[in-house]
DNA sequence: ACCTGAACACCGTTCAAGT
DNA sequence: ACCTGAACACCGTTCAAGT
């Protein structure tokens, strides 16, 4: 995390300090009712794609939007409530019309975790904020009525229906939003990162660290795929034991 | 996330509106040489513990080490950097004695897993920001090496090992880390969001959500302790399969 | 060589003022 | 009623100046 470029510091206009602006208004007034939350929304998004989460500021914004930072205001209580908007704005788009049931539950747990590990790998640099946060919105409630579905489906009784529910939720938003994390690293420092470990493994006692200093550069580098759907195979197969030997 | 507390803007002293200081200086001069890394993770560490990581500014610091809250730039190259020391120092003094061997793989990993969770548990309003950093220092590889020696025991081949390592990596600290921020919300908040989110559900169209709408109140509250070991108990399940009947 | 002070370029947020 | 401008209280970071 931290840093995702240093900022561009405009362009042409906007000279706070240089010349003080000619002398008449430097922006033409935003027409009055052009505003609201969901062109905001919208302008948020652009930027966010463009400069990422951390370049997403109200003067960012404002610029976007042609309008005067503080115009936002009127529209969303602070910065917060319109990142939960555009996080739930993000999801409802990438996969809002996906989650149709396929009649197997198995089939369908696999669905939705495909399309959220889809999504924060889309959107891999906002992965890792968004993964924590719950927007009690339209698409949250759907992938959790559509994974509840499944869950009964499978014949896992009410109660270990909800702390799976729990446990898939955790696993496939912590696991996709891992794997974005590396993903966004830009390539070169993820380079610099492995060779980085190597050296640092090369330092270290081979008695106290055997496997580690034995076989590091095999072991270590990968951020591999196959991680994700391993456990959740894992967690899958122990779901249907369950549902099979449980108390039914 | 977003927002810990709403600062406290010193208490008596700094005055830089108001009176404009008598006319010395302030405060004493540092001692000389009497400022080191370890002096200033030290204060840091206080810092966070007492007011969270967003507390945690050269500003306050500064205050905490009765210096100046540039100095620590003759220390430290930046924020990130003073941050991974945090980090892992405080990971260190968690666990960095307790991995110890019991001589069985599995109780080893639940030993390692039990460790990480209660380490965030400690410190949650951390635990998300942490749980995404790689520092790449002492106590991350003890805990790799003491990961890999419990999959080996196991019986695990080498790239099997390595992606168990991982999955188990990532899981774990992810998981941890969701627990750790529902259990710093505060209290009072939680409950609100509890009743919101059954206010939001009753709202649902039944027949669209007829999961979700028919028994929210019991299904949705639960940040359950269990769900954890669920996940755990799952992959270990998995593993002690593939060992057995893995290419021997 | 180490610490300080002032300054810079940002943040989010508030509120009185313009239209 | 809606948008703007100026101001406030912060950030991290740089750099010339003090000791």
């Amino acid at each position: 995390m931290a840093g995702e470029g240093r900022k561009a510091t405009g362009g042409a206009s906007t000279g706070s300090a240089g010349a003080p602006a000619p002398a008449g208004s430097a922006r033409p007034r935003r027409a009055r009712d052009s505003l609201n939350r969901s062109v905001i929304i919208d302008a948020a998004i652009r930027v966010a794609e463009r400069d990422g989460l951390s370049g997403l500021t109200f003067q960012a914004l404002g610029t976007e939007l042609g309008a005067h930072a503080t115009s936002i205001y009127r529209h969303f209580r602070d910065k917060d409530e319109l990142l939960l908007e555009v996080i739930d704005t993000l999801r409802d788009r990438s996969y809002g019309e996906a989650l149709v049931s396929t009649g197997d539950w198995r089939e369908d747990v696999l669905l939705v975790a495909a399309q959220i590990r889809q999504h924060y790998l889309r959107y891999a640099p906002f992965a890792h904020d968004m993964s924590a946060r719950s927007t009690h919105r339209r698409t949250e409630f759907l992938t959790v009525e559509f994974t509840l579905n499944a869950l009964e489906q499978a014949g896992l009784p009410p109660e270990e229906a909800a702390l799976h529910l729990r446990l898939l939720g955790n696993y496939i938003r912590a696991m996709a939003s891992f794997e974005a994390t590396v993903a966004c690293m830009d390539p070169e420092l993820r380079v610099k990162d492995r060779v980085q470990m190597q050296v640092d493994s090369q330092g270290l006692d081979p008695v106290e660290f055997p496997h580690l200093s034995q076989h590091a550069s095999a072991l270590l580098p990968l951020e591999d795929p196959r991680v994700f759907d391993l456990g959740l195979e894992a967690i899958l197969d122990s779901i249907a034991a369950r549902a099979d030997g449980g108390p039914r």
